[in-house]
DNA sequence: GTCTATACATCGATAGAC
DNA sequence: GTCTATCGATGTATAGAC
């Protein structure tokens, strides 16, 4: 029974002898050396100027048989919009939060908003609708439920419960990180900010969650 | 001397007789005709689709003679991106704040955000750089300018004169059009909460220029 | 200015052989 | 799975008639 959690998790047929399992290992390693490979087109010359071939040429294919691992390109945004979404899970994951709520709360936007400005392209894809007719799958619209998950997690511990409270929230992440991106690349000006305007924000809550004159 | 100021505009060669000037007019009147079936092009198929054959067909025009009023794709999103600009500028100018400046920026974040819930398309490329190799034009540069005035002006007038208020202003203006548009389209989620936002931001920008215990 | 005609490179996608 | 060959559509651009 060992790895069975695994093999559960994707097996369409029960029970298939070893090598089919190796070769689907093969594949997989395959489709994300390609996905890798368009993370770097797509910083070279756009996310939506992405040539297929240019594409195949990097991972040693003729145009067509990139095909056989993604039925289009829309399905190739879809596998790196996925990749995108884990790769910021997998920061949020390894990141040792503050014991502090409040301080904890900062360092996560923080990471976001540094998560953003590292890669314009990669920002664009997740966190903006930018190309014409791509609606994340199933799998996609798991990913973002993840991350909402995570953002829940630091609005509960900071004592937020009502419904318009992380509306402001999420707002600002959102804000921040865009204007980092887009209006200082490579710069700090609004990374700076995030401290402070989380204190405001943090005033804010306590004024919400204690409206009596309490003395904490 | 009457509409001097227009004709100065623009005017390449001096005192050209009136037939010119028509023909001009008639040219204009085209081009503002074309970029408007853009829009409406952008708002079917997406903004990076814009299909030059059918955009000509729209306006009774061949492909190749679209050539006549914009020397490439690239420089009709740039009258795209100045028209759209001119859009949201016309809405402020048009629009009669509260003599409170408090109550005007909360106006003038509302109007912002609602222009953008209008048109998804509008957004994306006024506010988000999603055309591969598209750099604003001189033109476009003025009106960007322009309405960054419009935002240092409710800036003064709540009595923010340092440099970092401003950075978190725009973080959160950015942040509400943002999930407004892209997390509620159609709907009022983030719209209800600009209020409260506002009144929260207004409450540090206090902290902050009023740092003693003075009465105003 | 607008047309017809044409050209070229590039694109996503498909068919069918192996 | 990978290939070759090919399709239709696209953006871009030019030539030349009117």
């Amino acid at each position: 029974m060992n790895g069975l959690g695994r093999v559960v998790q994707r097996s369409s047929a029960a029970s298939e002898p070893e090598h089919v399992d190796r070769r689907r290992r093969r594949r997989e390693a395959k489709r994300a050396k390609i996905v890798a490979e368009a993370w770097g087109l797509a910083r070279r010359d756009g996310l939506a100027a992405i040539s297929l071939r240019d594409l195949a040429d990097r991972v040693d294919l003729q145009q067509p048989s990139l095909y056989a691992y993604f039925d289009s390109k829309l399905a190739l945004y879809d596998a790196m919009f996925v990749d995108g979404y884990r790769q910021l899970l997998a920061i949020l994951a390894r990141h040792t939060f503050s014991d502090d709520p409040r301080e904890a709360l900062v360092e996560f936007v923080e990471l976001i908003v540094r998560f953003s400005t590292e890669d314009v392209v990669r920002h664009q894809l997740l966190f903006q609708r930018t190309i014409p007719g791509y609606k994340p799958s199933p799998e996609g619209r798991e990913v973002t439920r993840a991350l909402l998950a995570v953002g829940t997690e630091r609005m509960v511990a900071i004592g937020v419960t009502d419904y318009d409270t992380p509306v402001i929230f999420t707002a600002m992440v959102a804000g921040f990180a865009h204007q980092q991106v887009f209006n200082d690349p490579g710069g700090d000006r609004w990374l700076r900010q995030v401290r402070p305007a989380m204190e405001m924000f943090l005033a804010e809550v306590d004024r919400r969650t204690k409206p009596r004159k309490a003395k904490r």
